[in-house]
DNA sequence: GCCAACGTTGGC
DNA sequence: GCCAACGTTGGC
């Protein structure tokens, strides 16, 4: 058994919020669409089943960490990008030697209330966490796990 | 909606 | 292989 990694996923909540995740068959859903390389390589390489996820709602207020997922599958080809009619079709990817990978993710908890980003900059534990930073677009995000626990804290335990 | 920061593309 | 142009992200 692998040690267990931490992570950020960023989603737009008028797109997929962590209550529709919630509210999902399964409370699970695949997590398509990413076209990142350095992304891409995370989730083809590292993110493993068990791995813990930081749900982070990007663009629309309030913006910050909402809630907890669990990787529920480890990295696989996104099946969207050999899909002519899906958004996230890629035609230059070959079925062989996929381009694009994704994991599945499982809904574990909702925060009471989002954690904002301001608070999260404010907060000196995660002085060097990525999401702090300017400019961190990256969406998918190795966190430390004393950065996820300090996060759990301020989420109030 | 704006726009700065960043990643990708493509002409040379 | 450089780098300007372009497209996207994401905080504000």
């Amino acid at each position: 058994m692998p040690t267990k990694r931490y992570w950020l996923f960023k989603s737009e909540p008028d797109v997929f919020s962590i209550d529709d995740l919630r509210k999902a068959p399964k409370k699970t859903t695949y997590w398509e669409g990413v076209r990142n390389y350095q992304a891409r390589n995370l989730l083809r390489d590292d993110i493993k089943r068990g791995d813990e996820v930081l749900y982070y709602h990007s663009r629309v207020q309030p913006i910050g960490v909402a809630g907890v997922a669990r990787v529920s599958k480890s990295g696989y080809p996104d099946p969207e990008q050999f899909d002519p009619k899906s958004k996230y079709h890629d035609a230059k990817s070959d079925p062989d030697d996929p381009r694009w990978y994704c994991v599945d993710v499982t809904w574990v908890k909702t925060f009471d209330e989002v954690i904002p980003l301001a608070a999260l900059k404010a907060e000196k534990a995660l002085a060097k966490m990525m999401v702090t930073q300017r400019g961190a677009r990256l969406s998918v995000q190795p966190v430390t796990k004393k950065e996820f626990e300090a996060v759990l804290k301020m989420a109030g335990g």
